[in-house]
DNA sequence: CCACCGTCCTGGCTGC
DNA sequence: TGCAGCCAGGACGGTG
């Protein structure tokens, strides 16, 4: 499931394929997806114009085009995006069809349907509640402490809430969680001065480290899988009855607020 | 403030 | 082998 450093590669990749492309139209074969405007408003809107700019902000892909609308895209679970060629074989989970100039296509897969398109002038209805990107200076120490001050939740709960963090889901979660050594059940206002610290590098450490991995992998004609990503970037395995790469004792699994969280338990200290 | 639930979704896994 | 049933979870809205 696609997070910050994951929407991060798809972007590095998606870049030069699309920027400076013009949109002609395209297809909603799964139309629920198209969350603003209505449908009529979008076929009408999106043709001629042209992608000026490709950013993200935490797990949103902010297409910025030249008449200033931006489209949106969130994918969710299980939504990947790849450009082909007009020609090339569907894949029979794509669900949206972007058409350009260049008779190539931006199509947006996404088995379960989960994923979220918006075309709006104002980007702020859609990503205005996030908090800060956790790479950009803004994201001090300081703002981190903050965020974590009289908040009783466990801290793996914490640093999914996109508008504490902008971009950290389920897995990288876990990850960061790992790398600083901390129990994910330990409520956010318990860490220390310096397991906060910590916790803000291993933030940054845990991310950077995955989007350089999964760029280097990149360049080829599609982004990164899972499957890429789980063999050469976590650290921990994410399945029953594997063992900590770094201890070799098993790796546990509990539920925190319904989300399958893996640890281990030697090296996350106590709750 | 916090926990929990339902909603959206269906591929792929589990268990009979 | 075949099939029913359920789990996965990001974001959001609602409830206690």
């Amino acid at each position: 499931m696609p997070e910050l450093p994951d929407v991060e590669a798809i972007r590095i990749y998606l870049m030069p394929r699309v920027v400076g492309q013009t949109f002609t139209g395209a297809t909603l074969n799964w139309p629920r997806a198209l969350r603003e405007p209505s449908l009529e408003d979008f076929l009408l809107s999106l043709p001629d114009q042209k992608v000026a700019e490709l950013a993200r902000r935490g797990k949103y892909l902010l297409f910025r085009l030249d008449r200033a609308d931006t489209l949106i895209l969130h994918l969710r679970m299980t939504g990947s995006l790849v450009v082909m060629s007009s020609s090339a074989e569907l894949n029979p989970f794509t669900r949206t069809v972007f058409h350009m100039d260049n008779d190539t296509q931006l199509r947006f897969i996404d088995p379960r349907k989960l994923g979220a398109i918006w075309l709006v002038e104002d980007e702020r209805k859609v990503i205005g509640k996030l908090g800060p990107e956790p790479l950009e200076p803004s994201f001090t120490v300081e703002a981190l402490a903050s965020a974590l001050s009289d908040r009783k939740v466990p801290i793996k709960a914490l640093l999914c809430e996109q508008e504490v963090i902008a971009g950290i889901g389920n897995i990288y979660a876990d990850e960061i969680l790992f790398q600083a050594g901390l129990h994910p059940m330990k409520s956010a206002d318990s860490l220390s001065e310096k397991e906060t610290e910590g916790l803000h590098r291993a933030i940054q450490e845990i991310l950077s480290r995955a989007i350089q991995l999964l760029t280097e992998l990149l360049p080829l004609e599609s982004p990164p899988t899972e499957s890429d990503e789980a063999a050469s970037i976590l650290l921990i395995p994410r399945s029953k009855g594997q063992s900590c790469s770094a201890c070799s004792s098993p790796i546990q699994r509990i539920t925190v607020r319904g989300r399958g969280t893996y640890f281990c338990p030697k090296f996350h200290g106590s709750r």
